[in-house]
RNA sequence: GGCGGCGUAGCCAAGUGGCUAAGGCGGAGGUCUGCAAAACCUCUAUUCAUCGGUUCGAUUCCGAUCGCCGCCUCCA
């Protein structure tokens, strides 16, 4: 079965066919670096960066384009209430959404392209626009004129009546029609400018978007990402822009997430209802974050609250656990011959069929489940035979491939404080052991209580204590 | 007003024209244990918002109703 993806200009499921076999161009619409990014912006950044993954993971060559927008009026209202530069704004949120986003375990797109280092490009597709008749100056600014590109409103399935009847906004009288939206907008005095035919100014927010994918992935290619509130205008826009300068079809397959909402309403900065991603990711984990998101297909809202955190971070716990019990039943590094199970190959298939089928995380993360389940009713087993034993490397050799992708298990890197710590303490279980042996239990309880009020848990069991940070 | 989406157990959440409606959290029992914690196991929806229709058969398709949400303006 090939893999199936929602594509938004459809309206419903299509078989996923690459422009070039075996490779994937994916392009999504990155931060405004404005502020800090919130735990609902994270979303598309967590979720298109696992899929993207995945289908490298399917032997996909895949290039994947995140933009950075560093140059818009939410920038300038930043620079002028905090009385810096606008270029010290972008820089200064750029370099936190590149932090941010590894502390989220997201790993760096292919190309990160900056708005600001592509003014030439844009210059260049604005005046092909103007040649071919699809745009108009208007002292200094340029508007794209929405009624000579026919297929307008076809994305977000919209007529332009419509559009023109229920418009909010108030119509700049100049332009030819309402809906006409800019290009180019000339500077205001103060505002960061460059030089262009039209006199100085700066792009509209559109344009680069439309820009930055065509230079890195070519005038067709096969996969534009974002969230749902972008389909229109943004996602509209870039494509009478695109094609109305370049007559190619602009992108194969719009994919676009649903909302993280709080109590129902979105997260979103102007309804101040939003916690920051580096916020929430200082107080859980990032597996756990990203546990909480795979839960849940990407294009249904999903609702933030602590208590689904928590839900998460015990889910995730089940799972760690039991690696865990399987890590010390059989060794770390212990390596058995395995003859494949008819169990684990077919819960094998049926995760990836979910992740081919819309990239449906909620139903592959219920499968990584039954074989957890699986696992547990072998190490409860009395006696363990070897193929038991093949069976839960089986599981756990199952459990690293997909973490490739999902990172979802602990991370491999610990400082050496934490490896010197982590002797201390397996010497203060060996003392233990021993008064437990001797039946001295208030001090051997002692030393547990002690390690559980520095959050190291312990466990007892009868192959050994084992202990956890919590 | 226009367009789109959603309504599945206490909560979260997949899914399908007909076989036992996944999985997680929580809860209840039990196992293990010096005690504890943790963990594990078992159980936890005669039913899928309501009402009609199509069908041999619908939670799944169609229509209506009610409720919730998003977009139509910057927004992931």
């Amino acid at each position: 079965m090939a893999i199936q993806i929602y594509n938004t200009y459809t309206g419903r499921k299509e078989e996923f066919k690459p422009i070039q076999p075996g490779k994937v161009g994916i392009y999504l619409c990155g931060p405004t670096v404005y502020d800090y990014f919130h735990i609902g912006n994270a979303r598309p950044l967590l979720m298109f960066d696992i899929f993207r993954r995945y289908l490298s993971y399917r032997h996909y060559d895949v290039k994947y384009v995140v933009n950075v927008t560093d140059i818009d009026d939410k920038l300038i209202k930043k620079a002028q209430e905090e009385h810096v530069t606008v270029g010290e704004v972008a820089r200064k949120f750029t370099d936190a959404y590149f932090e941010d986003i590894k502390k989220l375990r997201i790993e760096q797109p292919d190309v990160s392209p900056r708005a600001t280092d592509h003014i030439p490009e844009m210059i260049d597709l604005i005046k092909r626009l103007i040649a071919n008749g699809h745009a108009y100056e208007l002292d200094g600014d340029v508007y794209f004129r929405v009624r000579s590109y026919p297929p307008y409103g076809r994305l977000s399935g919209k007529n332009i009546d419509d559009l023109q009847s229920g418009a909010r906004v108030e119509v700049d009288e100049r332009k030819e029609a309402p809906l006409d939206f800019a290009l180019w907008k000339s500077a205001k005095p103060g505002e960061p400018h460059w030089d262009s035919p039209w006199g100085q100014g700066r792009p509209g927010w559109h344009i680069e978007c439309s820009v930055m994918s065509m230079k890195y992935l070519g005038e067709n290619f096969d996969i534009h990402a974002g969230g749902v509130d972008l389909i229109f205008p943004h996602h509209e826009n870039e494509i009478a822009q695109s094609e109305g300068a370049t007559h190619v079809k602009f992108v194969n397959y719009w994919l676009h997430n649903g909302f993280l909402n709080v109590e129902g309403e979105k997260m979103s900065k102007s309804l101040g209802n939003f916690f920051t991603a580096r916020e929430i990711v200082a107080k859980y984990r990032p597996e756990v974050i990203r546990m909480f998101f795979l839960l849940k297909h990407y294009r249904s809202p999903i609702n933030f609250s602590e208590e689904r955190i928590c839900e998460a971070r015990q889910a995730l716990e089940r799972i760690v656990s039991t690696l865990d019990s399987i890590n010390t039943l059989i060794g770390v590094g212990a390596d058995i011959d395995r003859s494949e199970s008819e169990f684990v190959r077919g819960l094998k298939q049926e995760f990836i069929e979910a992740m081919d089928d819309d990239f449906n995380t909620a139903l592959a993360i219920a499968k990584l489940f039954e074989l957890v389940k699986e696992a547990n009713l072998i190490i409860a087993k009395e006696t363990i035979t070897e193929n038991d034993k093949s069976i839960l490397m089986e599981i756990r050799e199952t459990f690293y491939e997909y973490n490739t992708f999902l990172s979802i298990l602990p991370g491999e890197q610990k400082s050496d404080s934490m490896v010197n710590e982590g002797a201390y303490i397996d010497l203060l279980l060996e003392i233990r052991r021993e008064l437990r042996i001797k039946q001295e239990w208030k001090l051997a309880d002692q030393i547990r209580d002690r390690l559980n009020e520095l959050n190291i848990e312990i466990k007892d069991s009868k192959d050994g204590t084992i202990w956890r940070r919590k």
